[in-house]
DNA sequence: TCGATGTATCGACAAAAGTCAATGTATGTC
DNA sequence: GACATACATTGACTTTTGTCGATACATCGA
């Protein structure tokens, strides 16, 4: 395989960036983390995250009432989190299980310090 | 003056709302929240972040060049960046000199704990 | 006072994002 | 097999966002 270029994914390694206040973002650094952190800037997304979170685990079908919002919009927002690492589904039946990625939450907080 | 409706400011103060996993976030939290994160979610705010970070004090003017952007949009994103209050700035003489506000970053990673 | 410099604002525009109704696809139940 | 349920995808629409040129404002030096 060849020399994979370093992403994000490293975070979830504890291999992490250089925090913000040490050295200046490079391009690609800056792009990956901009995506996570865009994930987190919708309040919709906000409180699915904080429902997954606190519930331990939670099907798609239970997002609706709480969050307000249509089932493609739920679709919508849950992949995006998906899609930024934030959280992992997992088909069980006919229900989608969510489940935060804490590890990602904390490879976040030290990109932060 | 009348109760001020609890804002995120009260994050600056260590009052900070419940992390993420403990209890679902409300709406006007997560309004507040995801502002402040939206402001990450751009890889330029980010790299100018860390620009300010790693320097201590910057002046719009030398964020130009190494972001590649032009002076309005610079100026866009040290605003956006100030009202999220990640930033804040102080005019001297002709220059507006950037900082970043330390606890703002570390009540972020608070909430994502 | 005049010109140069550093920022902010305005106006415009293209691109991206949030939302939902309609429809498609699995999966389970009778 | 037929129907119901949980979720994903598509298409369309509106709103938001990132960007820049042009312009206005403030500050300093000559």
């Amino acid at each position: 395989m060849a020399t994979k270029t370093k992403s994000l994914i490293e975070l979830d390694e504890g291999v992490c960036c250089a925090p913000l206040q040490v050295a200046p973002l490079g391009e690609d650094e800056a792009g990956e983390l901009a995506r996570v952190f865009a994930a987190l800037g919708d309040p919709v997304r906000l409180r699915l995250l904080s429902l997954v979170a606190a519930a331990g685990e939670v099907c798609s079908c239970d997002l609706e009432d709480p969050l307000g919002k249509s089932q493609p919009t739920i679709s919508h927002h849950t992949k995006a989190l998906a899609d930024a690492g934030l959280i992992t589904g997992e088909k069980r039946g006919r229900w989608m299980i969510w489940t935060i990625v804490p590890e990602r939450l904390k490879a976040l907080r030290a990109a932060l310090a």
